[in-house]
DNA sequence: CATCCAAATGTTAGCGCTGTCATTTGTCAA
DNA sequence: TTGACAAATGACAGCGCTAACATTTGGATG
């Protein structure tokens, strides 16, 4: 039955039976090329090109107890904002031997620890994980496992094993006083999904507001709902039926910003005249909306990418010199809170 | 050794020293009880309960010849067009023993017959690539594969295997139709990235032009950079440097279009007095910009999804019905285009 | 009560690779 | 030349599971 299985699989053996050697000095030849002699790595060299061998990583997986696979756990496929995540972990994985797997967790700490045994049961050779606010479970199995981990998107105090992101809360606040600082007074919070991170920017803008004495309960407006821009039209409307007494919105994310704008628009309400805006995360549209658009930058991609190159650099057996790391965040203020020069950028030291 | 390499890991064997049975009874009781007593049955899981198995998708590959994986090849993961095709597919595969395992071609047809032999030297249940365009070395590869094919975005004359998706050339056909029936003359065509299905809807719109008497090469603007709103401000700013005569402007998706709303709001340009506009795709915000955007609503989710289904039911083998689908689009008709009332959809049949 | 047959369970032999140890070969100093 | 030792190569077992075949069990049947 062999030839029906395997048909046309070349196997280790087969390329040392044409090489004349062991199947075993094939696979050195292979992994650890120092320890077969020069000369006889180049025949094997040539026999494995001349039949085609490919490796069977499921063979090795077995063997050896571990797989070449990086899990990589994350709460949405279709926000943007873990789509450039995952670009930055690709840019620094795809050059190495190692794949990406990934799972979706739906912000569903449940659906988390599932994924996590699943993902743990295979071995992995390392594992990227969102946030910080695992179950106790999952912290445990994340503490337990036998591969480098890295908490991305937020710092925190507490990190499992490594650690990138920046603080939301921080961002927030930062973001909040440079409305209350640009003249701004009463200032509304527009948030949706509210997951942890979510939560936390609203938190270091209820920091801010009542640090300047302007915290009214009523400007919040929240939804667990997923932010749409249509979702950032509707929380508008919804504010201004209550009351008109609003001169800024701070904004959880872009899309919900974008959508303020577009209602501003239509209501003829002036941005920033009658109304300031500040979005987060940077989104590449905010820059070029009319008017421009203040936001949050924060830095995905190279959030992915440190991750991603922190777990390799511990599979290769090395330490890393910094295993937690604060990527900041950069106010881009624009014309949306009356800051006109695109150039005035303050970076988070 | 043992202790050290699988610490902790129960095996099929230690369930079935507890239940006193053989492994491959327990093994048979997990995969196909209806084999196995239901006295038997019970017992059994009742002991993986208590021991906490969890069967080890890694030597169940190597032992079966194939993976629970389906591999999913798509050309970038920050278009969110992508995004929601991935969605598709997750929403149904979650619900199945199978997991994804997906690979970013980059647009490359060299990095997708790359990571073709790699998938497919992982025995993979499934696999959905993105296109019909693959290189002929790929098209071997999936002709070959022993395993469901299903190609995705677009309909074309030649299925490897399956196929879901819908003519690029037929939408930007009908999209620009919608403007000469508009009454624009001027139609201008702007195109980036210009992939495969974006040279076909520039086919479409160069057909319906011309059956129009309305060609004008001076009109068309394409650039191989990736859509960026930012860019759909650029092409808007190139084109009228060239000449003011622009009546309306098909653009070969809603980043461009989003663009082109902000620059002619920036410019006083009247949408859809001055420039009539329509966008690709129908992301959510076009129905809530300012004005609301034409654009050909395309079936992304479903696609995932529909290919996601394809592939499992033939994994559970039983025959697909219909092995190419054609899921067709939706010219969503609004204000930037003169079409005031919403509701007037019109769903190809 | 022997016979037959399907259902239920077990035995055996790998899947392709690598860890561990054993053996061979080559090198150099005494 | 000899021994000592490192470098290079090989033999073997086994990772955890399942396909294929073998055997047992429990009824139904005449």
């Amino acid at each position: 039955m062999k030839s029906d299985r395997s048909a046309g699989k070349v196997t280790l053996a087969d390329v040392g039976r044409v090489a004349n050697v062991s199947a075993i000095t094939v696979s050195r030849a292979l992994r650890k090329p120092e320890m077969v002699s020069p000369k006889l790595r180049q025949r094997i060299e040539e026999v494995v090109a001349e039949l085609g061998y490919v490796p069977d990583p499921v063979a090795r997986a077995l063997a050896s107890d571990r797989t070449d696979v990086i899990g990589v756990l994350i709460p949405s496929v279709t926000n943007s904002v873990f789509a450039d995540v995952l670009r930055g972990i690709y840019s620094v994985v795809e050059g190495s031997p190692f794949s990406v797997q990934f799972g979706n967790t739906r912000y569903s700490v449940l659906e988390e620890e599932r994924l996590l045994r699943i993902f743990l049961s295979q071995r992995p050779a390392g594992l990227i994980v969102s946030g910080i606010d695992q179950s106790e479970a999952s912290t445990a199995l994340l503490t337990q496992a036998r591969c480098p981990v890295v908490q991305i998107m937020e710092t925190g105090p507490a990190p499992v094993d490594m650690m990138v992101g920046f603080s939301h809360r921080d961002a927030a606040h930062d973001a909040t006083r440079h409305l209350i600082d640009g003249g701004y007074r009463r200032i509304a919070f527009f948030g949706a999904r509210m997951d942890p991170r979510t939560q936390r920017r609203l938190e270091g803008y209820t920091q801010a507001v009542k640090d300047a004495g302007l915290f009214d309960e009523s400007l919040m407006i929240t939804t667990p709902r997923a932010s749409t821009v249509e979702l950032g039209c509707q929380m508008l409307s919804d504010l201004l039926a209550r009351t008109q007494d609003v001169e800024a919105i701070f904004c959880n994310n872009d899309d919900l910003a974008l959508g303020v704008l577009f209602e501003c628009q239509r209501r003829r309400i002036a941005v920033p005249d009658d109304i300031g805006l500040c979005g987060f995360n940077d989104l590449e549209m905010m820059a070029v909306a009319n008017p421009p658009i203040t936001s949050v930058r924060t830095f995905r991609q190279e959030m992915g990418r440190r991750a991603a190159e922190m777990v390799l650099m511990r599979v290769a057996g090395e330490e890393v010199p910094e295993p937690v790391v604060d990527l900041r965040y950069e106010l881009m203020a624009r014309q949306s809170t009356r800051a006109c020069e695109e150039g005035r950028r303050r970076r988070v030291p």
